[in-house]
DNA sequence: GTGATTATTGGACATTTGCGCAATAGCGTC
DNA sequence: GACGCTATTGCGCAAATGTCCAATAATCAC
């Protein structure tokens, strides 16, 4: 097998194992039996398993964010593109995404490697709701002061809301998580109430 | 030594352990170490390690929101409660606990005891924030049609922003947490930007 | 075909883990 | 002072884990 697929094939096998037991309970040997090898084989490609685990999990949160954002930019306005972010972001993670998330912010603290990629990639989402801000406020639609930390806000509104549904279940609810973190931004960026719901029209993602 | 000291100090020493080293690294015989007592003693209090990581992450988090509503309820006034909520929730994870927190919701999805103390405690500190701000709509203080939705959100942006800070160290400051979290509860409250700041003015607990 | 290179195997190794258990020590009771 | 109960010890066990390595299979150049 052609050695940059095999690759591939790794760490889509270890992204499956961590979507199924959590970061933390992934071991080598469940990767090496996903994959339907040995388990040398895997160090054969990969230093240590923190380099195997943050790979497979930046792969994952990786293409989230890049689908988002392709999204996003198909937005014709401000309002549209914040509307579209809304709709990516919570399907993004509707099924194991975010318990991949937890795990990750958990394991930050002990795995260098996994901290790197979640950083970066947490302020990747981050850049990416600040400049549908600072574009809103440009067109006067929206009311903004401190892009960047209202970006922050509404990055962690969806994070800590998400957190709650996944983590206790019936807490918070996916339909909650939706309308509050909506409307959290709709009071964050000065905009009526009800601008951000309602926005499967013209989303070219919608189902029919 | 007494049984039920015996007992609480065993949950104390699991507690100083996961504060250190975080509630996935903590083991038996870390714990018995600190305690400067055998492994098997642990077991002899304790059915399992489940029970043991339970029990010490239910005292230490209960104690936190003991902490917080005491000083909630000696504010003379809504708004007073809200700063001083502010300023306690932000002491409380000052040095590990809020790490302890990223752990256990990770850990939730797959210890079901702890899911459950950990979904109970949200939930009361939900209600702590709801009962203020219920009473600052009574007061007239404060300006929100749904203050269990605001509780929420005014809680998940605290927990999102404390986890950017202590997951990834240097993405958000300890500074920014403190001010854009009051500053979100200022927006969602419809209270005068401000008002939540120099919140140690006339708190008890403020240091000289 | 032959040799060299590399992908791949399968298991060894040291370490760590939760847990159990037989032995011991401590202490109160008669 | 002897007995009994229980707290406590310290080790052992089986399972699991990351890592490494010698042996083997496959592939390709010549």
């Amino acid at each position: 097998m052609n050695p940059e697929d095999r690759r591939e094939a790794i760490i889509a096998a270890t992204l499956a194992v961590m979507q199924r037991q959590g970061i933390a309970a992934t071991t080598v040997r469940d990767v090496a039996a996903e994959l339907g090898a040995s388990s040398g084989l895997i160090h054969h490609y990969m230093a240590s398993m923190d380099e195997l685990i943050a790979e497979a999990f930046g792969r994952a949160a990786g293409a989230d964010l890049l689908a988002t954002r392709a999204l996003v930019e198909q937005g014709q306005n401000p309002l549209e593109q914040l509307r579209f972010f809304f709709d990516s972001y919570t399907r993004s993670d509707g099924d194991s995404g975010m318990q991949l998330w937890l795990d990750a912010w958990a394991e930050a603290a002990r795995r260098p490697e996994l901290r790197q990629i979640s950083q970066l990639l947490n302020q990747e989402w981050q850049q990416l709701i600040c400049g549908i801000i600072e574009g809103g406020v440009r067109a006067g639609v929206m009311n903004c002061t401190d892009p960047a930390a209202a970006a922050w806000r509404i990055l962690s509104l969806l994070d800590g809301l998400h957190l709650q549904e996944v983590a206790h279940g019936d807490s918070v609810t996916g339909h909650q998580v939706t309308k509050w973190s909506r409307h959290g931004a709709e009071i964050e960026l000065g905009l009526d109430p009800g601008t951000l719901t309602n926005s499967s029209q013209g989303n070219p993602l919608a189902r029919a």
